[in-house]
Parts: C-alpha cells; structure tokens; sequence
DNA sequence: ATAGGGTTAG
C-alpha cells in the first residue's frame, strides 16, 4: 500500500472540490442551488478565488439577481476583466444599460484593461440606449485597444450605429470589416431595414446569398421580410417566405409574426391570418402583429375578437397590444368599445394610458365627428413636443374632415408651435380653409409659407404589378395622358360612395398642393384614387394589382371600400404613405429580386 | 477556465 504524501492528498483534493463546485456553479439554474453553492464556497474560503467567484457572479447574473451579483463583486478582492465584464453584461440584461457605462468607467479608473468581451458589451449598452456619443467614444477606444478587426466588436458596433440612426456610419464599419459572419450581414441588413432604406436592406441581403458562404438563418430572414413589409414588396415578400420554409424557419414565431406583419402591410390580411394560425404558441407581438394588421383593413372586430382570445390563452397586453385595438376600434367606427378599452386598460391589465393611447382615442373620437370631445381631450393630455405633432396633427385631419375651422385652426397653431411636420399643418389647413370656402385665408395661408420657405414634398404612393413597382405622385395626374378620363371616374366614384354615406377621407378627392391655385379643381390626386383609377384602365386581366396607402376606414368607408371592389373586381389594399417617405421620385421601379 | 454581437408588433 502506497501513501501520498500529504501536501499532494491535499492538492488533489483541492482541485476536486474545486471542479465539483465549477460544475454546481454552471449547472445552478434555481436561486436556491445558487444560495447553497455560495455558502459552499464561503465556507470553503475559495470566494477570494476570483476564477470561483466570477462563476458565481454570472451564477446570479443568468438568475436575473443583479444586486446579488453587485454585492458578490463589490466584495472582491481582486475583481479581473472577466468579473467586470461579467457584471456589466448583468446589468444590461436586467435593462440597465447606463449601469454598465458608468461600470466601464470606474473599470477604467482600476487597473483593469478592456478586452474585446467588454467593448461588445458595452457598445451593446450603447446600441440600447441609442446613444450615438457614447458609442463614438467607445469606437475610438476600440480603435486605440487594437480591436478594430475583432468580429464580433465589429458586429456590435455595425449594430450600434443602426440603432442609433447613423446607417452611412454603419455601412462604413461593415465595409472595413476583413471577415463577416452572418450576424455581421444581419446586422447591416436590420441597419437598413430599420432606418426606412429596405432597398439597402434588401441589396444587401442579395449580396450575401451571392456569396453563398453561409446560410441565412431565422434572424436575417426576420429582418428581411421586416425590410420587405417597409417596403410594401409582396413578391419580395413572399420569396423570402419560400426561404424560411426551405430552411424550416416557419416554426419560429418571431420570423411567423414578422410575415404576418410583412402580409398585411403589403395587402394580403388573408396570408397575414394564415400564417398567424400556423404559430403554436403565439406570443404578445404575434398577437398585437395580427390584431394591428386586422385594424388596418376596417376589421376592427376581427382585432377585438383576437384580443379576447389572447386574454383567454392568458397572455398580458402590453401598451402597443391596446394602440393596434384603440387603432382598430378608431378605424371601424367602434367608438363605444374603443372607450371600454381604454378604460380597462388600467383597471383590468394595470397598464396607464399614454400619449399614444390618447392619441387613438382623439382620432377615434374626431373621425365620428366628435370634435368637441376630442379636441377637450387634446388639451387635457401632457406631451412631448414630437408626440404632440401627432397628437394636433390627427385632430386636425378630423377638423378639416368635419369641416370645423376653428379647431383646425387652433390644431395647426399647436402642430406648428411643435416644429413638427409644419409643411403637413399648412397643406391641411389649407385644405380645411379651402372646404369653408375661405379663399382668403388659403391665400394668405400660401403666402405664409412661401415667406417662410415651407415645402411640402409631394405624397407618393405604388402599385406592385408582378415583381415591378410603379409610383405616382401627387399632382401626377395632370402629367398622365388619361388624366381627364381618371377625373371623371373618381368623381363618379366619390358620387356613388357618397350615395352609400361615405363621408369623406382618404377615398374622396382633395386638394393636396397648396401651390397650385386654389380653385374648385383638383389638383393632384391621392395615389390610391389613381392607382384605383389605373387598375380600372390598363392592368392585363389576371394580374394581381395591390395599392399601398394607408386607408383610414370608418364603418361607412368600410362599405364604400368594398362597393370599389366590386366595380373594379380586383382586391387592392392600401398603406400609410407617410412611413415610406423614403421612396424617391423614380428609384422605385425594380425588376430584380433575388 | 469564467464574460461578448444579429430578429418580430405602434
């Protein structure tokens, strides 16, 4: 029988228990095995080891116990860059991003020097804050530490000037970049897509299946079919759906609800429900994606029965959930149940009503013609400046669709005081003046803006015929060889809408350039009235025809929307236009597609 | 050895 001698008994010993807490320590996945290892570990006296304790900081880091995490570490003697980094990571995982900033420069008082693992970290807390300063200053240290050519840096950073809406930067860190990997591309693609350039994004993305290197995976794809949703492309669209199939990304519910998403925006509600009744289990967003795509088409009760089910299935609303049914009860003239909602909002689900939610109910209240009531509730809310621009703004479309001057007035003193969207405030007060017949006032109104060198750029609008997209402007008509014979049939149309009690709206003909005399004529069109128009002229038979703009439907519009279909016997549906500012006068025709 | 990057709804 052999003996050890005692120093090494004890070293084996040693480095066992130590591999067996290692173990405990990564496999802790409750806070109560947690509790244990570190008592363990206290007892032990290894909580000097700074190896075993950045184990059990990220221990309570992945358990959500930030503080216990913070209070493990202030208790260090002699945290490393894994133990700062570790804690910082902690703190923008439990939401407090600006707790790592100031981490990072308390560790860079200490003798302590970054790595790469703390640059992306904290360029990931400056991605979330959006803070553009911070982020450039962390590039620069990137730049002196040497991490310049670091992968994943490099992605993070590429990521960080998307969210902070510097696109031209982001493209510039990516095209210096020596290798990329997918993340890398997906970053540049949801730069694009999420900054209104989803040409870019899709450019982009084109190129990296060219390349052929790598696959796309489900979160390039989300961000494809995001790119495709913002651009109103169905072909598109629905190509990058027949690659999430191939690649059998269709059972993730986030790349489900970016194309349910993609189909409504893009005028296919019914591929929108499709896919949304294909989720298994559909989360808040692929709920709030559905009712929202609902409410856009008039469907306000198909939005209202989702959001019973939803609360069935027991899954919590948030704060966007109630503006996609306040939305949709505004859009289908479901007034009283859009003040339940709103009401219950904080008294059933405990969320308090904003801005935006105000907003809803503003126009809600504003496009029934309860002007009296929306512009008291106007005044009633607290806001910041942008959110007012809203908030003015969409009182004022219900004031000159009603025809009451006086609130339109005060509305667009407001919208201007905002300095938001003021070219946008004097078109409509203009056009509000204009239906009071208050010649004067348009005029002096003109003269106004030219004084002020005020510009409104023309509203555009596409139709998507097979893989082409063709856009009119407003005013194009005049431009167009059948202007007068488009005139005469929308004016026919808007006769027999009206016989059916259409009100007004978007379907109706109004005056969109103040620049041009004011006069009883119309001057410019909105593009859905002219792709209307154009799908009744020209477009081969069995030839999908799709319109984009954003049509504002109350229950009457509903019902003049649905006797257009059935003249022009085609489907057709319709997008904000005011989210595609982007288009630019004859760069929107594309034959290609990937 | 332990720590890091990309996705969806208004």
């Amino acid at each position: 029988m052999s003996f050890l001698p005692f120093e090494m008994n004890c070293q084996i010993f040693i480095r066992n228990f130590f591999y067996c807490i290692q173990r405990q320590l990564r496999n802790c996945n409750d806070i109560i095995s947690a509790t244990s290892a570190h008592s363990k570990v206290f007892k032990s006296g290894f909580l000097s080891d700074t190896f075993t304790s950045n184990h059990l900081i990220n221990c309570y880091v992945r358990l959500q116990k930030i503080n216990d995490a913070r209070k493990l570490f202030d208790e260090m003697p002699a945290p490393n860059v894994v133990s700062w980094t570790s804690l910082m990571a902690g703190y923008v995982d439990a939401g407090q991003p600006q707790m790592a900033l100031t981490l990072f420069r308390e560790m860079y008082r200490s003798s302590v020097v970054p790595n790469d693992f703390t640059f992306a970290t904290m360029i990931n807390a400056c991605s979330i804050l959006a803070d553009l300063q911070v982020g450039k200053t962390v590039h620069a240290h990137v730049e002196i530490f040497g991490f310049r050519s670091n992968l994943v840096v490099c992605s993070s950073l590429v990521d960080m000037y998307g969210k902070c809406n510097d696109v031209d930067e982001a493209r510039r860190v990516f095209d210096l970049m020596s290798c990329r990997n997918v993340v890398s591309w997906t970053s540049m693609i949801t730069a694009y897509a999420q900054n209104a350039q989803g040409h870019h994004a899709l450019q982009i993305f084109r190129e990296f299946s060219g390349l052929m290197l790598d696959r796309p995976n489900h979160f390039m794809l989300a961000s494809v079919i995001n790119a495709c949703a913002s651009l109103g492309r169905l072909v598109s669209g629905k190509v990058a759906h027949g690659t999430v199939i191939r690649r059998s990304h269709d059972s993730n519910d986030v790349v489900a609800s970016a194309l349910v998403d993609m189909y409504a925006k893009c005028g296919s509600v019914s591929y929108s429900e499709k896919v949304f009744r294909r989720i298994p289990n559909p989360s808040v967003i692929s709920y709030t994606s559905m009712i929202v795509g609902a409410a856009k088409y008039g469907l306000g009760n198909t939005s209202l029965d989702l959001f019973e089910e939803m609360i069935d299935r027991r899954i919590k609303p948030n704060d966007i959930t109630f503006v996609g049914i306040l939305h949709a009860c505004s859009h289908s003239g479901l007034v009283d149940e859009g003040l339940e909602h709103l009401k219950s909002m904080h008294v059933k689900h405990g969320i308090m009503p904003d801005a935006k939610h105000y907003t809803c109910v503003v126009d809600m209240l504003g496009r029934t013609g309860r002007l009296e009531e929306a512009y008291q509730l106007a005044k009633s809310i607290q806001v910041e400046s942008d959110e007012g621009a809203l908030l003015w703004g969409t009182l004022l479309s219900a004031s000159r669709l009603h025809g009451r001057v006086d609130i339109a007035v005060e509305a667009s003193k407001r919208l201007i005081e905002s300095n938001q969207q003021v070219s946008g405030a004097y078109v409509t007060l203009s056009n509000a003046y204009a239906l009071a017949g208050q010649w004067e006032n348009v005029h002096s109104l003109r003269s106004e803006m030219k004084r002020t060198g005020v510009y409104k750029e023309p509203g555009c609008s596409w139709v998507e015929i097979k893989d082409s997209s063709y856009v009119f402007y407003a005013g194009d008509v005049v431009s167009c060889p059948q202007g007068n014979k488009l005139v005469g049939l929308l004016r026919e149309l808007e006769e027999r809408m009206k016989e059916r009690g259409y009100v007004g709206g978007s379907i109706g003909l109004v005056f969109v350039d103040v620049e041009e005399e004011a006069k009883e004529e119309i001057v410019g069109l909105h593009s859905e009235r002219l792709a209307l128009a154009f799908g009744l002229i020209n477009i081969p038979k069995g030839v999908t025809i799709r319109v984009m703009k954003n049509l504002r439907m109350c229950r009457d519009c509903h019902e003049a929307f649905k006797l257009i279909s059935d003249i022009v016997e085609r489907d057709f549906m319709v997008r904000d236009v005011n989210r595609f500012h982007h288009f630019e006068k004859g760069s929107c025709t594309c034959r290609d597609f990937w």
